[in-house]
DNA sequence: TTGATAATGGAAACCATTTTCAATAAGAAG
DNA sequence: CTTCTTATTGAAAATGGTTTCCATTATCAA
C-alpha cells in the first residue's frame, strides 16, 4: 500500500533528481515541513521544526535547501518587512493559491484568496505575453498590497 | 516666476508637513535624488546620490528618511533578491506604474508597463473589497514575476 | 561494494540595517 | 528677528539574518 503515512514520499526524490540533485534527510524533512504548515515560516522556523526530529540537521542547510527550491521554482521566497525571508511551498502547499496584504505598521500579513478565479485569467494570459516579449522563463509571481492593517490604523 | 528650477520645490515640503513631519535638507535632497531617477535605487545608491551635493547627509538619515517616505505611501520598497532593499518614488516617479519581471538568477529586474490598463481595473475593484473586508488601509501594491531572464536561461 | 563528488554542519565572516546619543536645526510663538 | 521646544541628524557601534569556508559525510551510479 504506497502513498501511506500522509503522503510522505510524494515524489520530492524524483523532483530533486530530476533536477540533477540528490535526495537526503535534510532535503526530505525540510520539505516534511513545508508541506505540512500553512504559516509563513522562516528559515530558522524551519530549522527549529526539523530539529524536533532530526536534530543534527544544521542552519545552513535550511537555508541552502531554501535557495534551491526558491531556484527550482517550487518555493516562493516573501519578503513583509520584518528583516527575515519567509518561505511558501507552492505545489501541494496547505492554503491553496492565494496572495497577501502587509502591514507596513506590525509587519503582518493577511492571506486572501478573493479574486483568483479573475485574477488567475488575467496573469495567465499576463504570463504568457511577457515571457515571450522579454523572454522570460516564469516560474511563479507573487501580489503584495502594502498598507496599515486595523489595530495599527487606530494606533496612529 | 513660481516653480521653475525644474519643480524642485513641487510641495514636498507640504506632503511632510502635513503628516506632522518637517521638511530638511536632507529630506529634501533625498526626494529630488528619488523624483530624478528611474532607477531602482538601493539606500548607499541614494546616500552617494545625495553626497555628491550635501557630503555631509549621512546614511543613517537615508535609511531613516526611506522608512518614513514608506509608512507615508510615497514611495514603495523592493526586494529583488540581492540583498539590499531598493526604493521607487510612486507619484512623479520618471517611469509611470509599473510592474517587474525578477530574475532569481542574476537578481536583476526588468520593468513592464503591458497589461497596466486592464491591470488598473482589476486592481482598484479588488483594494476597494478587500480593505473593506480586511479592514485594512491599503497604500499601494506590488506584483513581481520571478523566473530566469533570457541570459541566465541558456547558462543553465 | 566502491568511488567520485554532491551535500552537510559548525564556526567564522559578512554586511545591510538599526540603535545610541550628544549635537543641531526646523518652525511655532512672541 | 529672537527664543525655545523638540524633531532630526550624523558618526560610531551594535545587531542579526544570511553567506562563506572547509574538513567530514553521505548519496547513488557503476
Ligand atoms: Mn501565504
Ligand atoms: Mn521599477
Ligand atoms: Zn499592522
Ligand atoms: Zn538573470
Amino acid at each position: 500500500m504506497p502513498g501511506r503515512r500522509g503522503m510522505r514520499s510524494s515524489g520530492w526524490g524524483g523532483k530533486f533528481r530530476g533536477c540533477g540533485y540528490r535526495m537526503t534527510v535534510p532535503r526530505q524533512s525540510i520539505m516534511d515541513v513545508l508541506s505540512v504548515t500553512n504559516k509563513h515560516l522562516s528559515a530558522e522556523d524551519i530549522y527549529m521544526e526539523v530539529h524536533k526530529i532530526y536534530s543534527n540537521v544544521g542552519l545552513t542547510t535550511v537555508y541552502r535547501t531554501l535557495e534551491l527550491l526558491t531556484q527550482m521554482g517550487l518555493v516562493v521566497k516573501f519578503d513583509f518587512g520584518d528583516g527575515r525571508a519567509r518561505y511558501e511551498l507552492i505545489e501541494g502547499s496547505k492554503s491553496g493559491h492565494h496572495h497577501h496584504l502587509v502591514c507596513t505598521g506590525c509587519k503582518r500579513s493577511i492571506e486572501y484568496t478573493d479574486f483568483i478565479n479573475e485574477e488567475t485569467e488575467f496573469l495567465e494570459r499576463a504570463e504568457k505575453e511577457l515571457s515571450k516579449k522579454y523572454k522570460f522563463d516564469i516560474k511563479n509571481h507573487i501580489i503584495q498590497f502594502y498598507g496599515l492593517c486595523d489595530k495599527c490604523r487606530e494606533k496612529k
